[in-house]
DNA sequence: AGTGACAAAATTGTCAACAATTTTCGGAAC
DNA sequence: GTTCCGAAAATTGTTGACAATTTTGTCACT
């Protein structure tokens, strides 16, 4: 593996480099987080690092115990499901308000996102929809405007990153989940509150029964 | 006022001492919190304090600026009311779940916390009615058994114990609450999932509606 | 081989001193 | 009296060294 100091020109804050590269999985689940091993990589202060890791262990990504040190917290497919069901009542929220809130402009840009997922899904170009996928739910919380539902539904999102992005490989689930955000996208923009609503909740009722009847192969943990 | 040292003997975290001494109200919301007088105030070093500071803010106990230092976060209405919202959906998923779940012991110890509000109402003892409130949606949280949405709402209720101790105190409220937290329990201890689930929304709905038509007196912050 | 004790290494926890920044305060200029 | 400047004070940010703890490695003993 490469040994570089790592981590691109921009001087951005330890914990946001650290957040963003355990996302991306640059960090496996459960990988130790030795400070000083960070504190190189990152090129910052132990300081910074043990502060960043504070932070993180307080948004779920990190786990500490008092004397180990840190490793990257692992999301069982349990905590994944229960964190799926809390999204179900809050981005539901977050969709009946959007649904009430949302403007002309904002509607074009829904339908944008609608058609880029029809055609993400026709050519086949499943990570395309992905991030098509985290884009309209993050807008549609954003147009809620209920801030303080979108900042938890924030944090959890980057604890179950990973689960989702499997979800979203398997084959046949973009054919699922497609029209049920297009309906999604049409209740919002149509202003039916109820709708949105239930269309939201349907969405993630099929997020779950996907999570929960998963034929997902082992988590492969090596710990050396 | 006091500057003794402060804090009990036990040799308590700092950031849970300061946590405490937030949500108690020992520190009034805004004021500013100087790193070197909470040193000397819970007898820890400097870096524990910061590192409790950085804790508390992303909490949301805390608001900390760049080189101008932390201070404790007021709380306004409207966001009390948006954290009320997220309460909404997320206590009655708690609910739901309770229903489902609940034991013969939970049951008895549910219909005695419902006794003990009766009987507190009656006595008119507010404080105690307010302290069996947060027991309650405490035990509701927990025999719902889902961690993730009880941790998120441990969080909100530590942001928002303030409105909802002034809330309490209202005249005419315990009336209005307590036949709703009443209902609560029986629906959930005759295992009615969805009688619960209505029961919680009603009751925060009341909360909401509540804070909203609000002749608040002024929060008269004296910032010198 | 297996086990236990003990030393060495690695790692985290703590602290105090120093640097950088912001705020406060006094006074000169108008 | 007000405004603007600058020095002093207060406060936060950063660093490095040291202490405490856990983990690892070694070796004698059974």
């Amino acid at each position: 593996m490469t040994e570089e100091p790592a981590e691109q020109m921009a001087d951005v804050p330890v914990v946001v480099a650290l957040r963003e590269a355990i996302v991306r999985g640059d960090f496996a689940p459960n990988q130790r987080l030795v400070e000083a091993d960070l504190s190189a990589h990152f090129s910052a202060s132990r300081a910074n690092v043990r502060a960043a890791l504070i932070e993180l262990a307080n948004e779920g990504l990190v786990e500490r115990v008092q004397n180990r040190g840190a490793r990257v917290r692992s999301i069982s497919v349990e905590e994944a499901v229960e964190i799926s069901e809390v999204r179900l009542v809050l981005e539901s929220l977050c969709a009946e308000k959007a649904a009430k809130r949302i403007k002309a402009d904002e509607i074009r840009e829904l339908k944008g996102i609608g058609r880029a997922m029809r055609k993400a899904v026709a050519g086949g170009d499943v990570v395309g929809y992905s991030q098509l996928n985290e884009e309209l739910h993050r807008r549609i919380r954003e147009i809620g405007g209920q801030r303080t539902a979108a900042q938890v539904l924030e944090r959890l999102r980057a604890q179950s990153v990973r689960h989702q992005f499997r979800l979203a490989m398997r084959p046949g689930r973009p054919a699922v989940s497609l029209p049920q955000h297009l309906a999604l996208i049409d209740a919002i923009c149509a202003h039916e509150v109820d709708e949105a609503h239930e269309a939201m909740r349907r969405h993630l009722e099929s997020v779950i029964a996907a999570l929960t009847s998963s034929p997902e192969p082992e988590t492969r943990t090596i710990r050396p």
